[in-house]
DNA sequence: ATAGGTAACGGAATCGATTGCGTAAATTTA
DNA sequence: TAAATTTACGCAATCGATTCCGTTACCTAT
């Protein structure tokens, strides 16, 4: 098996009678190059088959051209899209994307983080592990320069870049639908609330309900530990096995709201009649359940894009660059059938 | 802003009176040190904050102990848990795993496989994109002894390590499937033919119904481009709307699949009375459209994970390793309601 | 006691690109 | 035309880890 050896700026200094300082300079576009040299060089380079080191380059500026992406599952939906997104933005500069999952264990995303710093990346970006509190792991960044930009699940006591959208806001709306829709009894579905997600979709809902003088029931709001489809399910059933039951959920995601959906039908409740149901993510399963699920949708990829942006423009820039800044995406309630209740009302009149 | 300095194996040197040398075998394990001193040097390495410069060490060694992900994209359920499994195996091996998508589109996957070239990745892991045909762009890592992994989407006219699903039975058993529930007229969702997977299983289909006295039908074998949703709609239409319409569908994906259950639905054709249909993949949807379709599941994430090890083996052996070997596992028919004709039919005399 | 062997470590080159400093030639200015 | 710049480039150190060759000191066998 023969190994070709690589080609690098010496090959091309002596082929070319420069120095290998003058070839760096040249394919760098240094401005102390004249043209004719630059356009020479870089001909040749491209004949030659010349393909810079990464490595090499890498370890004098101790800076890699990687974007480390640090996430609790790449394979949910959301975070598949992010990524998605981040690749994108990130290979049209030229960088390259590193990926580390902590299965939502604190004890992963600190190794991984470590192993991210290690890589010498030129940017991280964060969706937290449900686990998380402390931050202890991201101030080596911080020290280094190194930005970090949080996405979604996003601390509140650190700060740094942050890309989020309006959970607030979102909660709200998809609460004040359902109230529209004629729900007086409304149940949420809960996630960990030391996760911003989750604690401004629930204070959106207490919100709207309060705004629109409907009491809060402890009773229906349940909080749930990973928002699963079994979890779901027991819920559920609870739920509507009180004497008083719920005439609508809002769900913090969408997996839990299908299995709201899906335990309601076997149960004989009618959905949306007697149970109206909005989820939050817009999954590819909210459209194909039947009653279709009303759900909130986010722009994930464009989340993902702008992250990577905000690295790749921290690092061309000066250093004293605004590190709080926080970008807030908007999001749309997407109406489908699980929540429809007054149209189909006057389609069954 | 205090930019820590970073603790290098000369400063250890210094610091525990060695060489530089010393130091690094000592950290390597290596068997010309005594045991005393690497444990003092480990101790002193950790009390410190040593970690090491992985780019230093990869420029030395042309290498970088990362993987190499090419995929087409990210965002659909295979390849996150793809990914997902060879992450996990990489990262408990001290390895980073690169990704990027090529969208489906030839030319994005050469130029993403030069990034990942010039990255010197230790091995690549590719799942070909649906245009590509020519393998000329894999050629240089082969030449430079760096391992490729091909998996799922794979070529049949290049030499390297594969990991695959046996497509052909998966095509067959499914086909199979249909008839034992008394389907006689099968149709068949075909991807694209170039590509071994979908090639694979639709010879399993024509197998199955040679072999089981079925005539074959070209009218009921729709080729797709992508096999995606709205394909799917229009196939199911025209396939519904011939004078004598098919009795079962074989997709060789689930999202066709369940628009096919959803466009008869609409149409007024019960599933899976007069229209049984399987699907491919297991994806999420398929246990989540109404009535729940039937598919073929394949282990994504194992899959990936095989990749990984792969890669991880051959770096630790000598370089004469055999390339062409080939992993093949098993998929599972996953029997839900949307071809459960006979049960059914038990069900409702 | 001496040749031969081994265990434990050090010197210094190497990987390839970058960059501060220096310099010769070309150009402009006075 | 001499002086002052400017242009265009070279020299050599640097980033941090690895590794091929040594070189000691100590041990063993004859």
């Amino acid at each position: 098996m023969k190994i070709k050896k690589e080609v690098t700026i010496y090959d091309l200094a002596k082929e070319l009678n420069y120095s290998p300082s003058t070839i760096s300079r040249a394919l760098n576009n240094h401005k102390s190059i004249s043209k004719k040299t630059i356009k020479l060089i870089k001909e040749a380079a491209e004949e030659m088959g010349y393909r810079p080191n990464n490595l090499a380059a890498g370890l004098r500026n101790n800076k890699s051209n990687t974007i480390g992406v640090l996430i609790s599952r790449i394979n949910r939906p959301f975070m598949a899209s992010l990524i998605s997104g981040i690749e994108e933005t990130a290979r049209k500069s030229g960088y390259n994307v590193l990926i580390s999952q902590s299965n939502d264990k604190y004890e992963n995303e600190i190794s991984n983080c470590n192993a991210l710093y290690d890589s010498r990346i030129t940017g991280l970006v964060v969706s937290l592990s449900m686990e998380t509190v402390d931050m202890g792991h991201f101030q080596k960044f911080i020290d280094k320069g190194i930005p970090i930009v949080f996405v979604d699940r996003v601390p509140d006591n650190f700060n740094s870049y942050k890309v989020v959208i309006d959970n607030y806001t979102a909660g709200y709306s998809a609460t004040k639908h359902l109230i529209e829709q004629g729900c007086t009894r409304i149940a949420h579905f809960a996630g960990a609330q030391h996760r911003n997600v989750y604690e401004e979709r629930k204070k959106g809902y207490l919100d709207a309900l309060r705004e629109n003088g409907l009491p809060i029931e402890e009773d229906l709001i349940i909080h749930f530990k990973t928002l699963s489809f079994e979890e779901g399910n027991k819920a559920t059933k609870k739920l509507l096995k009180m004497s008083n039951p719920p005439d609508g959920i809002f769900s913090a995601n969408d997996t839990a709201a299908v299995s709201a959906i899906m335990c309601a039908k076997k149960m004989g409740v009618n959905v949306p009649q007697d149970l109206a149901v909005i989820g939050f993510n817009d999954d590819p399963i909210a459209s194909i359940v039947q009653p279709s699920l009303s759900t909130v949708s986010h722009p994930a990829s464009k989340m993902g894009a702008i992250s990577a942006r905000r690295i790749l423009d921290h690092s061309g820039q000066n250093y004293d660059t605004d590190l709080s800044e926080i970008t807030v995406l908007g999001t749309e309630i997407i109406v489908r059938d699980s929540s429809l209740k007054k149209v189909h009302t006057l389609e069954t009149k």
